[in-house]
DNA sequence: CCCAGATAGTCAGGGCACTGAGTATTTCGT
DNA sequence: ACGAAATACTCAGTGCCCTGACTATCTGGG
């Protein structure tokens, strides 16, 4: 029996709570708006007028990820989508008054659901728990564009020796 | 600006974990097989012959996704799907010869892959790591289905003897 | 000025993940 | 024995997530 113990795999650790999050997510934030909507929706009131590779870039999410979200939520009537003047590649993004409100509300929402979903955790159990996370994230992000950093440290994550 | 602090938000630790876990995936482990279906495998090696159902709740996959995830698997003829004689609802699944072979191939490269995953945490942290994260997303699982630990295992698809 | 290369976004395609509705089969209460 | 309820699976629909190929636009070197 060559079975391996997923219970000590991080991927599969990693999709679990995600799906766990998803499902409270849905039944004690919202139906309608995703998390992933959320976020990009928080980039812009963080950053009004980004454009839409910013914005994939300040939630974690690619070119055609980012698209298909704003595209969502552009549909909903949550956001504007402007061609810049200044080059004609780019779209720019705000959002719109209702946009802002729905901001607004599900930001309550989604603070009382980290409460409910951090509750197995004491505090400081919570505070290790996001420096864990984040650690094993930005270290596997790394490896991705190791040159990528324009004003962020330009660490080569070396290795070891 | 009533921006929120995404790095404090679970939810969206969690999707960026699993992004970079899925892309380190795709580098380190496979292009063809994923770390969903590999799950699948592992089940299938752990407990041969169990049903769709159960195997979806072993790696923690609804009904819908195991389909497809099984079906994928079966197109490329590393498992078997045979109805059950004892119950007409039921498919049986097993590994094929290269299911296992697969399977094999893919625990070792896991393996190394865990490691460099790991990697930024010291061996006490990764202990950590798992346990809080599986607290969490126990916790959550178990705010769906309450009345689900009550149940014990169902026992009646013992594999043989 | 002009073209090669870089950049922003789109589109097709594959896979994961859920819900809700529907089919076939089994089980249980009467 | 019969019909209702439970169970295993399928299917349609929505949304997230990536890659690779493509279009449009901008920038820089000769």
């Amino acid at each position: 029996m060559a079975a391996v113990d997923l219970t000590t795999h991080p991927g599969h650790l990693a999709r679990r709570l995600q799906q766990a999050h998803y499902l409270l997510w849905n039944t004690m934030v919202s139906e309608e708006i995703t998390s992933p909507q959320f976020a990009v929706m928080n980039a812009l009131v963080a950053e009004p007028g980004l454009d839409q590779r910013t914005v994939g870039e300040r939630v974690g999410l690619d070119r055609s990820t980012i698209a298909e979200v704003i595209s969502r939520l552009d549909r909903r009537g949550l956001l504007h989508k402007v061609r810049d003047p200044q080059d004609g590649r780019r779209f720019l993004l705000r959002l719109t008054d209702e946009g802002a409100r729905t901001h607004r509300k599900l930001s309550v929402r989604t603070a009382r659901m980290n409460q409910v979903f951090l509750a197995p955790l004491s505090a400081d159990e919570q505070t290790v728990f996001f420096d864990l996370i984040r650690r094993v994230a930005d270290a596997a992000e790394g490896l991705r564009n190791p040159a990528e950093s324009r004003r962020g440290p330009a660490e080569p994550l070396a290795a070891q020796g």
